[in-house]
DNA sequence: GGAGGTGGGTTTGATTTTCCAACTCACAGG
DNA sequence: CCTGTGAGTTGGAAAATCAAACCCACCTCC
């Protein structure tokens, strides 16, 4: 039934629309940081002040963060990660993994992430059930939406 | 240094200005899947043909994917990963995960990744020294940037 | 008690992107 | 010759982004 124009069903998909507008990534990198106010958003990010408010509306209305009063007379805001917020941290590493070793060959050293067991943090993915490495080639991706197959929209009669 | 308005130097934010724009991670996967032709892409994602041109060309450029013939008389295109391009996988990863877990309880199933191990793949971020799975309460970040702080841009005199 | 500063935004108007449909060009098949 | 396919490009309307200015409640300093 996939009619035409209609794009893949995707949870990929679905998340970029969560998350995948400008700034979004940032501002949940500054958040899980700590920075949760609207300057240090602003100077951190380096987003127009406008744009950064429909953000965080919108990231507060997804339930990926929350936005709580920190003071009362004066009433201060702050954004903190939600619980669904903090599962996006594998996003992040994963965005930061690969810009330190593609894009920071002549730039300023990365930010250091040291992990509890005391070693530099390199995040690797690794498969639950048997806990290797993920590879590309390991993996066969099976489509469950009807209509659907891994080439594209299942020939319609 | 540390100029107003500079914003943090980070790998996060350099690896969006490469795959950061829309459509752009959408690409990825479909080319990931195999479906490398500007047809495929343009039915698979739904995007705009303009756009999608732009960002082919883009990502490319980036070293992301690469450009080949597939058949001169006609001349015909695909794109593929690069080495490079592979390595973003753990971004749809992430991605995905996230989708499957918080945004599709009221949609049609998921894609079903098959890990060689025979498993349903669930992607788990790991540390590469100790092998236990990334919480968190677990890291600590150390900028290492001059003039730049956890919080912000060091106080300047 | 006025002057200035801070935090968390909103408003305004110019600039950029996106979107969509239509078009092109080269070839292939019947 | 007529139609179709693949891989784009073109043109103009609609939407999003940008930068700077503005706002308002409160606080501190003098």
């Amino acid at each position: 039934m996939a009619a035409p124009k209609d794009p893949r069903p995707c949870s990929i998909a679905d998340t970029l629309a969560v998350v995948g507008e400008k700034y979004s990534l940032l501002v949940l990198r500054e958040v899980c940081l700590g920075n949760g106010r609207f300057d240090q958003l602003v100077r951190n990010i380096g987003a127009p002040r406008d744009i950064l408010a429909a953000r965080l509306r919108r990231l507060v209305e997804a339930g990926v963060l929350t936005k709580r009063a920190y003071s009362e007379h004066p009433q201060r805001f702050d954004y903190r990660p939600t619980a669904a917020g903090l599962e996006l941290e594998p996003v992040l590493m994963a965005l930061k993994e690969w810009g330190d070793r593609h894009l920071r060959h002549n730039t300023d050293l990365p930010m250091a992430m040291e992990h509890s067991c005391g070693h530099e943090l390199v995040p690797v993915v690794t498969c639950r059930a048997c806990g290797s490495p993920v590879h590309h080639d390991d993996l066969t991706a099976h489509p469950q939406t009807p209509g659907w197959t891994v080439r594209g929209p299942a020939a319609t009669s």
